[in-house]
DNA sequence: CGGGCGGCCTGGAGGC
DNA sequence: TGCCTCCAGGCCGCCC
């Protein structure tokens, strides 16, 4: 499931890889994706243009082309990025293919397709409706504690939730929230607005530690093609509560608890995080 | 308008 | 062993 550390590492392999190259041919074989997608569109915006960069905003992966045209991508939650030799056979699940001009393609496969493709006219990135509406990086380095703690002032809903919001804070997943909130010794539950400075200050730090972490162990799983698999960097990160229900808590020995959020499971240490809450 | 929730989708795990 | 159910997850759109 590609996270923010993931897309992060995909982009800075894609950036290394494919800048210079043309699109010569693109071949939808499967449209079925989160929305159709619209292979009229993508022909009119990238056939025939040449990759100037790559940039990543959220979980989204922007190819920017020299007309100024941007070939958005999403992974949804199983998807993969893969540029290999155009001999190698078709998955099951390769659903766009993009030609370049030196017998590469850059493959989108997602078994779940959850993902999304879609291509951005010139000047339209930011008012293109999955990227509107974003929030904050929390990895910009303009972002302080101060600036959650003052937009948070009136938000009674629990802080794990926000956290998860893309519209407050993007690229915070589910994993990366319950090990953040573990590590600052927040109780997950606790009211936004009830969260102190001092507490939003520590919390920042957590997210962009345990982002940052991932990101460099996702950053040796790379091999010899763009491997948006990640999936070796999960096995090297140590996950100090997600998915640990009933195990004891590595800082204090209590019993990690599971309860779910949002439909959404949420594990904690209910010694560490005892946190200020009322309820 | 804040915010919770259903649904999309499929592979893997667990139960019988 | 196979079938059946459940679960995971990001994110949009619906609804209160």
């Amino acid at each position: 499931m590609p996270e923010l550390p993931e897309v992060e590492t995909i982009c800075c392999a894609l950036q290394q890889n494919i800048p210079g190259l043309k699109v010569q041919d693109i071949r939808v074989r499967d449209a079925r994706l989160r929305w159709p997608v619209d292979e009229i569109r993508l022909r009119q915006l990238v056939l025939g243009q040449t990759v100037t960069g790559v940039h990543r905003r959220a979980k989204y992966l922007l190819i920017g082309f020299e007309q100024e045209s941007t070939l958005i991508l999403h992974l949804g939650m199983s998807g993969r990025l893969l540029l290999l030799s155009d001999s190698q056979p078709f998955h099951k699940h390769d659903h766009v293919i993009f030609y370049f001009d030196d017998a590469r393609q850059l493959r989108f496969r997602d078994p779940r397709r959850f993902g999304m493709v879609d291509a951005i006219p010139p000047g339209a990135a930011s008012t293109h409706p999955r990227l509107a509406h974003l929030g904050v990086e929390p990895l910009s380095t303009g972002l302080s504690g101060n600036d959650l703690f003052s937009r948070a002032q009136r938000l009674q809903r629990p802080i794990k939730n926000l956290l998860m919001d893309a519209g407050f804070i993007v690229g915070v997943g589910n994993i990366y929230a319950n090990e953040a909130l573990f590590h600052a010794g927040i109780d997950p539950r606790t009211p936004a607005n009830e969260i102190t400075l001092a507490d939003w200050q520590n919390l920042l730090a957590r997210v962009q530690e345990v982002l940052r972490d991932a990101i460099s162990k996702g950053g040796t799983t790379l091999n010899d093609f763009v491997n948006s698999n990640g999936e070796t960097g999960y096995f090297q990160l140590v996950l100090a509560v997600y998915g640990r229900e009933g195990q004891p808590c590595v800082r204090c020995g209590s019993t990690v608890e599971r309860i779910v959020m949002v439909g959404r499971s949420t594990f904690f240490c209910p010694a560490c995080q005892s946190g200020k809450r009322s309820g």
